[in-house]
RNA sequence: CGGGGAGUAGCGCAGUCUGGUAGCGCAUCGGUUUUGGGAACCGAGGGCCGCAGGUUCGAAUCCUGUCUCCCCGACCA
């Protein structure tokens, strides 16, 4: 390809509107432009790395028995009532809608698990048809509330998105292995540093997922990693070994009820019971659950010092959605001012959940739902009754990790793939059967598995910029080398960046030359912004010295190398950055 | 949705307080000279000052409304 005829369009300044380092680059570079917010055009170089992306992945999952499809993006309310995820859906507002002119409502596709468990309950009625992988890559939507960071967060993007058929659990299992191993040669094959980790299923549901992270600091998701490696999970997910309360073990000593006027707060607490730390008392938390049609209130326990996780909470409730209560409805439903609410004497309007922090507390602190009144000593069991013990507490860095015991530190991540073991949740809702080989029919078991293609080139230039511009990774380079003349006037050079260009073509090298006519410092910095791995820099070393430049845009050197050896150089070195990339 | 900020040439910005011919740098086009780190000079084009209404002899500037974008939070596969 030839930079003179090649779009590209690059900037000295950063945009404005750009906070995080791929956003700048990508912009700066003309590998995006932004149409409006969250929404991007992507440039004919952004579109050589995003197929280079998909072809990696088109690889990888062709290579563990999957099938490429393409389903439709719109996809109408009827078939998402089916699933029941219509109504979550429009409870978190996630997906865009449309109608039709007869008025028929559409969503635009944020993943496709209808429209694919309709698609092979049509078509696939035996057990001998499976195991069945499929595999899309397509623009997916989200009506993200907040889209930013380029194209890290936005409201149209490219994803992988694929879904797997078994007979049984055992099949799911080892489909959900061969996706997880897939991913990780996918990442590996593109140059991203990625791992995987605990995570929630959240909307999409499920028994088990793993999301796959991407290292960096302008990350959105927190990732709690043991030291050592031995565990790693979203925040959203993770656990940790609890010291147990000092409490835990003591003798029950008899309750009693103290005035409290004023005081509110685990800190104001401590303050006016100086012997009673933190970790002696547990909060009660009063939260909503809101479903399409009906709103539950929900009183939550949990140790002083310890904080609720929405997650975990929102998925032991059921709910579509959480909120805290208000002022109004504290007062209302308790009895108390906020800040005295607690198990003992509790409206039955409650459901009420412990966290496990609350299990072997003895003579704890806590709330009886009168206005500036506190109960001390109590015990659970005795002072009101056991309630239902889970985990909704929020693991934090420091605390011991649930595997070995290592401390917990906390890392930033740009989520790029996530696989979730879907099991029947669709097909049994939806009801998507085939024949077992008694006879009968059983629902698919299911699994999907999504990757955000343009997300990863996202992060691929979050991970690797520096001070000067982009670094792609080779495999998925715009160009793997770019032969750049410094002097296109000199006839003799022109005609060497030529032969060179041609060369590199002809080893088999995806090369680009340019030939335009910019100043020898614009170029160069060209070069640099737009981060091709490799430059071969012809120049006035070629007539002094019969020799050109190298340069390692990753390595950030120069060498000298004679212009008969140049070609064998390259391939040398663009071959062995491609090793360390595909797969052993 | 709450709080804050901003919309002026393709990009980055000044001008708004204090109303009076719409500017600067980069980019673009023509010319001359340059040619290894974003060249120099000469010349040119490009604007509904987000939009609508109001005040005024006169509005980018003041007032009202509205749309869009960005940041923080809430929220969010």
């Amino acid at each position: 390809m030839r930079a003179s005829q090649l779009h590209i369009v690059t900037y000295r300044n950063d945009p404005a509107d750009a906070e995080v380092t791929s956003h700048k680059l990508m912009a700066r570079a003309g590998y995006i432009h932004k149409i409006s917010a969250g929404l991007y055009v992507y440039g004919p170089l952004l579109w050589r790395t995003l197929r280079k992306i998909s072809e990696i992945v088109r690889q990888e999952l062709d290579g563990i028995g999957g099938q490429e499809v393409q389903l439709p993006i719109l996809q109408d309310q009827a078939l998402w009532e089916r699933s029941g995820r219509w109504p979550v859906y429009q409870a978190s507002r996630t997906m865009l809608t449309t109608k039709d002119r007869k008025d028929v409502v559409y969503g635009l596709a944020p993943t496709a698990e209808e429209v694919v468990t309709e698609y092979v309950a049509a078509t696939t009625k035996s057990y001998k048809q499976l195991p069945l992988s499929l595999y899309q890559i397509h623009t997916k939507f989200r009506d993200e509330i907040r889209p930013r960071f380029g194209l890290m967060r936005v409201k149209e993007f490219i994803m992988k998105d694929a879904y797997s058929f078994d007979a049984d659990e055992a099949g799911l299992d080892a489909r959900y292995e061969a996706f997880r191993q897939a991913y990780v040669r996918i990442f590996q094959r593109a140059g991203v540093e990625a791992f995987g980790v605990d995570a929630d299923p959240g909307d999409i549901g499920g028994s088990g997922s793993m999301e796959f992270m991407v290292a960096a600091e302008a990350g959105e998701d927190a990732i709690l990693i043991e030291e050592g490696g031995e565990y790693a999970a979203n925040v959203e997910k993770a656990t940790s070994r609890l010291v147990p309360s000092p409490s835990a073990g003591e003798d029950e000593r008899p309750l009693r009820i103290e005035d409290t006027p004023g005081i509110k707060t685990v800190e104001q607490l401590h303050g006016f019971f100086p012997a009673v730390t933190p970790d002696r008392m547990v909060k009660t938390v009063l939260v909503k659950a809101i479903w399409a049609e009906k709103e539950v209130p929900w009183a939550v326990l949990i140790r002083g010092d310890q904080e609720v996780n929405e997650v975990k909470l929102k998925n032991h409730t059921g709910g579509l959605a959480l909120r805290m209560l208000t002022d109004a409805e504290i007062v209302e439903l308790t009895g108390a001012e906020p800040g005295f609410a607690g198990p003992i004497g509790l409206s039955a309007a409650f459901s009420i959940v412990a966290d496990h922090s609350v299990r072997e507390m003895k003579n704890l602190l806590c709330g009886v739902n009168q206005t500036d009144k506190h109960a001390l000593d109590v015990n659970p069991g005795r002072d009101f009754p056991l309630p239902r013990f889970a985990d909704l507490r929020t693991a934090r860095a420091g605390e011991p990790g649930p595997r070995t015991g290592a401390p917990l530190v906390v890392k930033r991540g740009i989520e790029v793939g996530h696989i979730f073991k879907l099991g029947t949740k669709y097909s049994a809702a939806m009801g998507a059967v085939f024949t077992d080989e008694g006879g009968r029919p059983k629902p698919f078991v299911m699994g999907c598995y999504g990757i955000g293609v343009s997300r990863v080139a996202a992060s691929a230039v979050e991970q690797h910029a520096d001070g000067m511009g982009i670094r792609w990774p080779v495999a998925i380079a715009p160009f793997e080398v770019a032969v750049a003349n410094l002097t296109p006037k000199d006839e003799d050079l022109a005609a060497a960046a030529e032969g060179f260009y041609a060369a590199l073509k002809a080893a088999g090298l995806d090369a680009l030359i340019d030939d335009r006519p910019l100043a020898a410092g614009a170029k160069m910095k060209d070069m640099e912004l737009l981060g091709f791995p490799f430059t071969v820099v012809v120049g006035r070393g070629y007539k002094a010295e019969g020799t050109v430049e190298l340069r390692d845009r990753f390595a950030q050197t120069t060498e000298s190398v004679q212009i008969d050896a140049l070609v064998a150089t390259v391939v040398e070195r663009v071959t062995a950055a491609r090793r360390g990339l595909l797969p052993a």
